[in-house]
DNA sequence: TTTTTGCACTCTCATATCGAGAGTGCTAAA
DNA sequence: TTTAGCACTCTCGATATGAGAGTGCAAAAA
């Protein structure tokens, strides 16, 4: 190692034949010899040479060979190189980006539109994709209208933002005419129209203080509603999924046990939403490789991710699973012109 | 064959060993031998005798064996007789009824309802469920309301028996001002709430050949939105579905390839809805076993159905998918408590 | 006639053996 | 510094082998 490592190792020869090596195995994910890399390398150099560059690199920790006569793979650290360092991202396919906006009608429901924009990324990756719903935090209230559906429960319609549309129903203790159900909306909607939740629910609070000593019995009713209206329960942190299906063609994830185990991960949603949370802060594109990601049924899942804003604002985040073998090139781009499609398609209106 | 098989191939006796041979298959998935049989039998007999049974069992098709030296499985037409009329259902549990109710609450909305009841049931059975959504068609109308959206938006809001609130937003020509639309909302609540979806729409075509002439403006108005939101559309027949991964445990099904053509077909909805269908007509439990479903993906799993119902009207159904060696004592009782559960927390209110 | 005993036979499954092939690391030569 | 040569290691597929389970059939027993 010593003097010989030092003038040798971070050639930007080895690099390329790091590059090459990985990209070979992302493609057929086998381990790749020496043999192979000589053959389909520019360089001209022998396998000998090629196995003395690679033993550095296992050296140096960004390969590994699964037995002692295969090939080589990438480790983590490998990959964690490869998509910082190496990689040069393919430019996107027209017919790619057409199809995305071609399901990201923004006239639909924002639901529905997650929906659709999670299909369409996972059919394009071929992976399984992920789409969280935008937070409702820091959106703001377009209108609110209350309807009686029978003695004692009351429908509420929150629209947000134009565009999504919440339906709550609220019991309350004794019946209200239709008469007071159109003054506590006028009232509401005159007082709250515009203002984000956030701000809705304190001023709520802080009405309910001052409403000990107000006599008016219209707006007292109205804030009680409100309360009730608001109240907690929020769209909680949620996600939609696609194409979980395609993680069963890889090879790597052949095992019914496992996959079992990522399904269910996925089902249960705490594990991958607190993974998602990581990345809300990050700005662009970002990528957790393997056993980086913390849990242990990602073991062999690489997950790109990107968040989604509005106006500046981050609203939620998207990505994609697949195995760590994916192919960065193709899906880092898709998952970033993604992610600010979906930005501008949530924007309009 | 001949003079024996007549006196002896349906003899009580026969028919209590090929039960016990199916439950004992249900219980371990092994192909059971006449060893196994004889030990744990109450007849006492030599497995000389069993297997000679066995082997008459066989000629009619109800027992089978993999290969000559493995014990026999039931086929599908055994399995037929078997669940026809062989099983003696078990009692329910009530601590599973319990759970299943507490699922329930009639509060909540009717997507979130089917959920619920579609996780409770594949939970409880360890297996995948599948609820359809209720048919809207032939319910009726509670309420319409509308809600300006932007320029030239609209958001419109359907009540629908009381439960069910549907969200749509059509595009309009034209700026409707809020008073506008308050008319239409007042018209259209009058002349079409209490009314089924279905007499709407015949009523709205009417309604429009009569207008050729009319010259009352609102009216028109009125019936032209109406057109637009009670359009087609509906919801379309869907389902949803809980506990896929509890397909990959059965044994029958540990071939990733297979599993993955049956989510597939889980995903593209069309098999499955087809085969739902079928048993919407038919009154109580049902039951498809292996290939008599006619969809190959469903080769090796049954499923059990049962519609459920409002006012003795069926609305939709629901059902579980598992292994044809399935514990079907256990497992029909609860599809059928699960209906008629699902069925009065509909009609509540 | 029905049941059982005895036995030869078949098939699976787990295990061991073997050789080919791929790939390595090291040493010595170019 | 690179290459050639070579012994070595490990996997993988093919083949063999034997134990175990279970069968079917014929003849004896009930």
């Amino acid at each position: 190692m010593s003097r010989k490592s030092d003038t040798n190792l971070l050639t930007e020869r080895s690099l390329f034949l790091f590059k090459s090596l990985v990209e070979h195995f992302i493609q057929d994910g086998l381990p790749v010899g020496s043999r192979t890399l000589a053959r389909d390398t520019r360089l001209d150099l022998s396998p000998a040479t090629i196995r003395n560059i690679m033993a550095d690199l296992e050296d140096l920790g960004l390969l590994s060979s699964p037995h002692t006569s295969a090939g080589r793979v990438p480790t983590i650290k490998g990959y964690r190189l490869f998509v910082d360092s190496l990689l040069r991202v393919n430019a996107l396919d027209e017919g790619e980006i057409k199809r995305i906006a071609r399901e990201m009608d923004p006239e639909q429901d924002v639901k529905n539109l997650m929906e659709k924009t999670s299909s369409a990324l996972s059919e394009i990756t071929r992976l399984a994709s992920v789409v969280t719903l935008p937070r409702i935090e820091g959106r703001s209230l377009q209108h609110v209208e209350f309807m009686s559906l029978s003695e004692n429960r009351i429908l509420v319609i929150l629209v947000v933002n134009n565009k999504e549309i919440q339906n709550r129903i609220i019991n309350t203790a004794r019946v209200y005419s239709p008469a007071e159900l159109q003054q506590a909306t006028n009232f509401l909607n005159e007082k709250f129209a515009g203002k984000s939740l956030d701000t809705i629910r304190e001023e709520i609070v802080e009405e309910l203080e001052r409403m000990k000593n107000n006599v008016n019995r219209q707006m007292q009713m109205a804030i009680e509603m409100a309360q009730k209206a608001f109240a907690g329960g929020e769209h909680r942190e949620d996600y939609v999924m696609a194409g979980h299906t395609n993680l069963m063609d890889v090879a790597e994830l052949s095992d019914v046990e496992k996959l079992k185990k990522l399904f269910d991960s996925f089902n249960q949603k705490r594990d991958i939403l607190h993974l998602l949370e990581q990345s809300i802060h990050a700005r662009g594109v970002q990528i957790f490789i393997g056993e980086e990601s913390g849990y242990e049924v990602l073991d062999q899942c690489s997950i790109v991710t990107s968040p989604y804003e509005v106006d500046g604002k981050i609203m939620g985040v998207l990505g994609v699973i697949g195995p760590t073998r994916m192919e960065y090139q193709r899906v880092i781009p898709i998952v970033d012109i993604t992610a600010k499609m979906l930005g501008s398609a949530l924007n309009s209106h």
